[in-house]
DNA sequence: AAGGCACCGTTCATCAAGTGAACGATATTA
DNA sequence: TAATATCGTTCACTTGATGAACGGTGCCTT
C-alpha cells in the first residue's frame, strides 16, 4: 500500500538523489524491495515520478527516477501536511509524557 | 502479536477496570476483538493475568481480569520504559519538526 | 416455566500487506 | 570471453489482524 508517509519519504529521497537503486531506497527507509518498487510503480502511474536512463559519459546506463512538476507540488503540499500532522503529534506526545512522569512519581512514593 | 505497547496499554486498563469485557477493551484500544483475545490469553499464559469468575449480590457471573502481582511489576516496569521511549521520540519530533519548518519556508521563499 | 433478548468469551476462515529469493537483463571486471 | 555484480521485476509465502458466527449464560417478559 502506497501510504501518505511512503509517499512523502520517497519523493523527499528521489528529489535529493534521482539516481538511487531501489535496494538502496528500501535499505534507507526500512521497508521491503518488494514494497519500493510497488510504491515506486505507483508513483509513477499517478505522474509524480518519471522513470528516465540515462546514459552516462562512460556509457554506462543506470536510471534517474525525477519528480515531475505534478511530484514536486505533491511534495511540497505533503510537507506542510505533515507539518500539521507533527505538531498535532507533538500535543500529544507531551501530554503523554506528563502523564507518565506522574505515574512513575506515584509508584516510586508508594514504595518510600 | 503481543507487543510492548500492548501489553502496556491492556495491563494498564485492566488495572484500573478489571471487570471489562474483551468487547470494550478492543474498543477503547481501537483493536479487533480477536486480537484482544489473543493478547489477553498471553497474558495470562504469562501468568501477569488472573481471571477470575465474580459473582455479584444479583448472582450474576462476570469476569474479573486481575493483575498479579508479577502483573502489577510488569506494569510498573513498562510505566519507566515508555517515559524513555516517548523522551526519544520527543527528541526525534522536535528535530524532524524543525526541519519540516525549515522545508517550508524555504519552499515559501522560492515561490516569492 | 418458557421464550426472547443481550452480552459474554472463543474460534477460525478470510483478507491484506510485507517479504525476499529467484530470475533475466545489463554493465563491469579479470 | 567468461565471470561477477547490480539492476528492476515477479510472486509464492508468511504474518497479523479481522469480525461473523457459535455456544453458553444472565435477565426480563409473558
Amino acid at each position: 500500500m502506497l501510504t501518505d508517509e511512503y509517499r512523502f519519504k520517497i519523493l523527499k529521497e528521489l528529489q535529493q538523489d534521482p539516481d538511487i537503486s531501489q535496494r538502496e531506497l528500501a535499505s534507507r527507509l526500512g521497508i521491503s524491495l518488494g514494497k519500493v518498487n510497488f510504491c515506486l510503480k505507483a508513483l509513477i502511474e499517478k505522474g509524480l515520478v518519471k522513470v528516465e536512463n540515462f546514459r552516462n559519459n562512460a556509457n554506462k546506463v543506470s536510471y534517474l527516477y525525477l519528480l515531475t512538476p505534478k511530484g514536486i507540488e505533491d511534495r511540497a503540499i505533503l510537507t506542510r501536511h505533515f507539518l500539521q500532522k507533527k505538531l498535532q503529534e507533538y500535543e500529544s506526545l507531551t501530554q503523554e509524557i506528563e502523564e507518565l512522569r506522574k505515574e512513575v512519581l506515584t509508584k516510586k512514593s508508594e514504595n518510600d
